[in-house]
DNA sequence: TTGAAAGCGCTAACAG
DNA sequence: CTGTTAGCGCTTTCAA
């Protein structure tokens, strides 16, 4: 390994031009075809390759894109890490990633990283967001684009979605289905989706005309599975030695969800039968679990496609600042919250029947 | 945003020293703690902050290493992104997230492109391998790791596991069981999983003593659910024609697992009663999944681990070129192969029992 | 259209 | 210990 490189020079020299000329030779741009014929043949004899440092520090541009998150194993970000990539990927940028940390100040400090110049521009999706935050964004050396919380207010770009309306809407369902007694099962309250997904339950079980007997919140560790089954049986637990017992379970996400399912089953409960359960990401594992999972879908690949759209924006398109783009949430109903069918498009049948 | 970026000139100006006595100083390298101590005040008060791309192409170092899988949304590969990430990242390293898409040829174009110098080095973990790919990967301009298969005889860098042993464990494992009619679910033969685990099954149904009384393999399109459920389905439909049925499918991964087990649910079989069922890489979802997933563990997050203190040694320490290190698989047994009890840390209720 | 030359921001010789 | 200087590989003025 390690052939000794080939630079432009000598790409030049063999063709016996000036270097000024192979670059603009290389590139197509104002040269004689005559040129561009001697310089691609020595380039090609050679086996050049433009060097992607030298080029970034003459043009200012590094050609990279990072995608920060807190936790790259949520397959949430994954789905967003895809569909950043197939967007920039083909504008010939590279796509680095790297970890907000858990806390708002290694998020800011991982912000104002970026006028060491390693990228051309960032999107990132923060678990806490606070007013030194939003500071850091807007004296970025760098366009930024956040996904999870709407920032135009702030001039900053950013894809959001109504993860408190997903809420609602999963609510809406179980009432429409007949539950009455309904437990919510959340993630912490200090992140950004916890305080909105609270906030949208909150909301819906208040409305108007709202018909339940009985509404229980327990907030999980994290939002993964484990938390979720420990929440879940205090949850359950809670409510069975009030005397009464819950009808559903409105989950944060899919992996609570899953905990939640986990929990029931421990306790005897029947899923959908005795307890109906809805998450939230419609993730694949959701959708594949038994009974497969009722959630509200956030489209995280749209989003993340937005985002990455909405910074090549910025860097190629000179588009202006302060956008906002918004996902509607979508209910898909399958087994976990009805007895009879989902919309699955592999329906199969249910195991508890 | 973009506020005049500060350089070492200004930062050496306003402390009113040279250039190269800023650098050292920024750096501890041969300065008086007097000349340290007016540096870092001018860095500070003018907000500097160094400069990534001209530190790149004065040291010849990206401070970057790439991790190149086809398809980053595999559990398998998040993991060991995950992993990797954990072992660079302290060491100053920011990971490039590449594709090798479908193709040997491109994963050659992929490995080829490493000497347009935008990496220090790369972990790569391809579908298919071919003599080209190897070729390419001896010629690379900067140190490269295979995860996948051992290529130490090539001089190449390699961190691999005994898959094929471990589809021979899920087999002794079923056999101790009383399984005596076991189906094979794989993956397409011409990938490098496919192949071996292909080999791993082939040789463990014709060992000596090996006391089944029928085995048929099946392939899916790829190693996904939905391939899963289709293949399980030409599997379990083809020997029930034969007149006969299998009590076990052991599949290539956890996915083709999942796949089977719905297969499996819509003909009335339960699992692990009539049919059980093992997968393989011990994901997540796999865990999670009900009935809980017997599976060998390939430990991927120890792959990429390893992995990445390979380049890591190849980049800082200089190690020698050419090391192979091996990752034992694992049978870890769950719900889904024994009727009573499986081995998970949080046993649940079986949801056919 | 072509060539000469400057310079992106930084580190590392080399002298002093 | 400090300063001067060269140069990493490339693109882009500016003149010819």
């Amino acid at each position: 390994m390690t052939p000794p490189r080939t630079t432009l020079v000598q790409v030049a020299q063999r063709a016996g031009v000036s270097l000024a000329s192979t670059s603009r030779a290389l590139h197509g741009t104002g040269a004689s075809s005559e040129m561009v014929e001697r310089v691609r043949t020595a380039a090609a004899e050679l086996g050049y390759r433009p060097h992607a440092t030298g080029r970034s520090l003459r043009m200012q541009r590094t050609f990279q894109v990072a995608f920060a998150v807190a936790d790259i194993g949520n397959p949430v970000y994954v789905e967003m890490l895809t569909a950043i990539h197939e967007v920039l990927s083909p504008h010939g940028y590279r796509i680095v990633v790297t970890s907000t940390g858990d806390t708002v100040a290694s998020t800011v400090d991982l912000v104002r990283s970026l006028d060491s110049g390693f990228v051309d521009g960032m999107v990132i999706s923060p678990l806490r967001v606070d007013d030194g935050f939003v500071r850091a964004v807007r004296e970025a050396a760098v366009p930024v684009v956040v996904i999870g919380r709407a920032l135009a207010a702030h001039g900053i770009d950013s894809v959001s979605t109504d993860s408190a309306g997903g809420i609602g809407a999963a609510v809406t369902h179980l009432l429409a289905a007949g539950r009455r007694r309904i437990g919510f099962l959340n993630g912490p309250l200090d992140t950004t989706p916890g305080e909105s997904r609270q906030r949208g339950f909150d909301a819906a079980t208040t409305a108007a005309g709202f018909s339940a007997e009985l509404t229980e919140t327990e907030l999980a560790e994290d939002f993964t599975v484990a938390a979720g089954v420990d929440a879940a049986r205090r949850l359950l637990d809670r409510v069975a030695s009030a005397g009464t017992a819950l009808d559903a379970i409105v989950a944060a996400n899919d992996l609570l969800a899953i905990g939640a399912i986990r929990a029931a089953r421990e306790r005897g409960l029947s899923v959908p039968g005795d307890l109906a359960v809805t998450g939230m990401d419609d993730t694949e594992i959701g959708r594949v679990f038994q009974p497969s999972l009722t959630s509200v879908s956030l489209d995280s690949a749209r989003r993340g496609r937005l985002a990455a759209e909405l910074v090549l924006g910025l860097l190629d398109g000179g588009a202006e600042q302060g956008q906002h783009l918004t996902v509607r949430p979508e209910l898909v109903v399958r087994e976990s919250s009805v007895p009879a069918a989902g919309t699955s498009t592999a329906p199969t049948r249910q195991e508890d029947a």
